[in-house]
DNA sequence: TATGAATGAGGATTCATTCAT
DNA sequence: CATGAATGAATCCTCATTCAT
């Protein structure tokens, strides 16, 4: 038998990158043979090869199409903020709710870059990197704005990255935490963590200056 | 040929063991074979069940032992502490040192949890939780002697552990930053996050009111 | 490579049937490997298993098939007899007759049960006791009718296959025997085995008493 | 620990000798790994080439060393018999009795000939033919002395044997049936088999001129 | 004698991938 | 587009055997 009646071929990619996400999250992508792949979307295994040319191209697909869509949707929101302080929590507040029903999509971006071959993970890099350039701005313009008490700026958007994505690997939508709480609660760690104090104040400028430059 | 003169069997346990962790970091449990590690050890695949039963008691082993060791470590650091502030700011700094020349134990923590067996699973998740424990313990005292502005202990636990050991990920100590600076950079961020302010105060104790008993 | 031309499902299973048969029933099935079986049939190992999902399946097949087969036919030629002397004759001849050509099956049958997995080993011990019936069933009628003196049914049945079965072991078609004088001599053996004497006509009557029923 | 207190080397190799049976005769040669009767008698594989010098060794020995005890014991009954009847029931019992305890051993004689080595074969077969040679013996001077019909005497003695031999492997000393009726159905069934009836005394003469000396 | 550690070969099975159909 | 049959390499693990201790 050929093509299923009313089978189509952007369908059914879309079928393949879906259970590709799904299983490659919860059991990592050299755990995941084509084969799983296939049978989730009701296939052969040999029929993946009419929409990817091999395994490593689906998890490029996945992993740089879901960066790109997380970038130009921030890109979207970020117009909106007044402030820097607005625009953090508007920031903790995307990065979160992007990312609640895309669980599989984040855990992917987190442990599965080792899984890429040496030029595909250059190009997811390089997205995440993109992507953590929109926080740093954000901190950056706080600073200088003197909002913000920020003694370094990569780190601090890092640690926030982590801190972020954490919540969004251990998160439970149906739990006893609404994600409006959710969001409010690493808001105010975020935003107090960037207060400016009296200690912190001298500190911040002292030791900004003992930092050599990457 | 049978055993080498000066091979021993204790020894060459250990040899396995750091291979493993090494390379289970570096590429993934299922993406290493038990051929790569014998490699790295100098033996030949089979020689690697004279010390461990299978493969996947190796990962059990290594994650285990490694969270075993993580937690009698704090248990012996934890009684030097006067009150709770010292006690967090004690725990940042103790859990970052702990890690900082174990990368790949973090590493295999946080990304291998999915290659554990049921049973295996739930003993390193159990142990995982005993020492989130002992940051809940500091975050709940420093509450109730209402020294940190804690709404929700749990999520904040998981929240700075998140944090803490992304920075683990991240931190590399040949890089510009000294773990000293790292350490202050995160414990700084950690008290803000918990300090009590005007604005916070009345909503901690609101929102805590909302929150439904785990 | 891929799908030889002119290759064919049904065709293939067929002849790694037949090596099956043939390697399990010479060498013993633990001691073929699926490496020799495909070799036989000029395959690579893994190409066996587009066809059974393992060995023992392999196994499983090869034994049913054949039980089924031989009850089959044995039922299609039942018919044919008139009394239970007769039948008993038709009996011998038809079990060594149709197992001549397939000396490799008889021995399975008889060699390989121990290495059926035990769901597998009820599936053809059954079958075993459905052929072992019929002849049972020839007995019953002709000692009920007075024709043959067998004092324990179920024992004679098996001690008669037992020497059935030994033949198509040792019997070697291009020897000095023709078949229809191996046939003679066993149906020989039986009948007269089976005939009343003065001698045993009444020990049958009364041993037959002291049998306790299965 | 070196060799344990009491322990001894001839001890240790008949209980070596003792799993070995046991677990050849119920797994199969190929299907029992030398580990596992190392394992049954609670040593180390290694310690087993102390006693026997490899897995092959072991089954000859095992073989060889039952046939040779059939033999001898056989041939110390033999003496007992007056006539060709007498001691063809002698045979049928001796061979019944002497088996019943030794299951393992006859399951091993039948199902493992096809394990052994050339060489070990040759031993071992040579020792059957010898033992065959015995009933063959009986049945000769029983035709010879006109007291049995046996148009074949090497066809008789093999079906016999597969009758009597099928039985050791089938009866259950502790089933319905005793020992001693089973040895009388048996001897009644060959006993039988062999009388002159009318017809087939002439029979027996005519065939027996066909038969081209093997 | 017995052991523990090692080897090299080989076990069944799965893998990503190919290609004729 | 999808399939079924095939491959060759690789998977984990077990095997019989060896040998220093």
């Amino acid at each position: 038998m050929a093509r299923k009646a009313g089978s189509n071929g952007e369908e059914t990619a879309r079928r393949i990158r879906d259970a590709a996400v799904r299983l490659f999250a919860r059991h990592g992508y050299a755990a995941v043979s084509m084969r799983d792949i296939a049978a989730e979307v009701g296939l052969q295994a040999a029929a993946l090869y009419n929409h990817f040319p091999n395994k490593q191209a689906m998890l490029l697909d996945v992993m740089a199409s879901h960066m790109r869509a997380l970038i130009v949707a921030w890109e979207k929101e970020s117009f909106a903020f007044a402030d820097p302080a607005e625009a953090l929590r508007g920031f903790v507040r995307f990065h979160l709710q992007y990312h609640m029903d895309k669980v599989d999509h984040v855990s992917l971006a987190y442990h599965e870059l080792k899984s890429l071959e040496p030029a595909n993970y250059h190009v997811v890099e390089g997205l995440r990197r993109l992507y953590e350039g929109h926080l740093r701005k954000i901190l950056t313009v706080g600073k200088e704005k003197g909002i913000f008490s920020v003694p370094d700026v990569p780190i601090a958007a890092m640690a926030i990255l982590s801190m972020l994505t954490g919540a969004s690997g251990w998160y439970r939508p149906d739990g006893r935490l609404s994600l409006e709480r959710l969001v409010d609660l690493h808001a105010g760690l975020v935003q107090r963590g960037l207060e400016y104090t009296p200690a912190n104040k001298k500190e911040s400028q002292v030791q900004a200056s003992i930092l050599v430059p990457a």
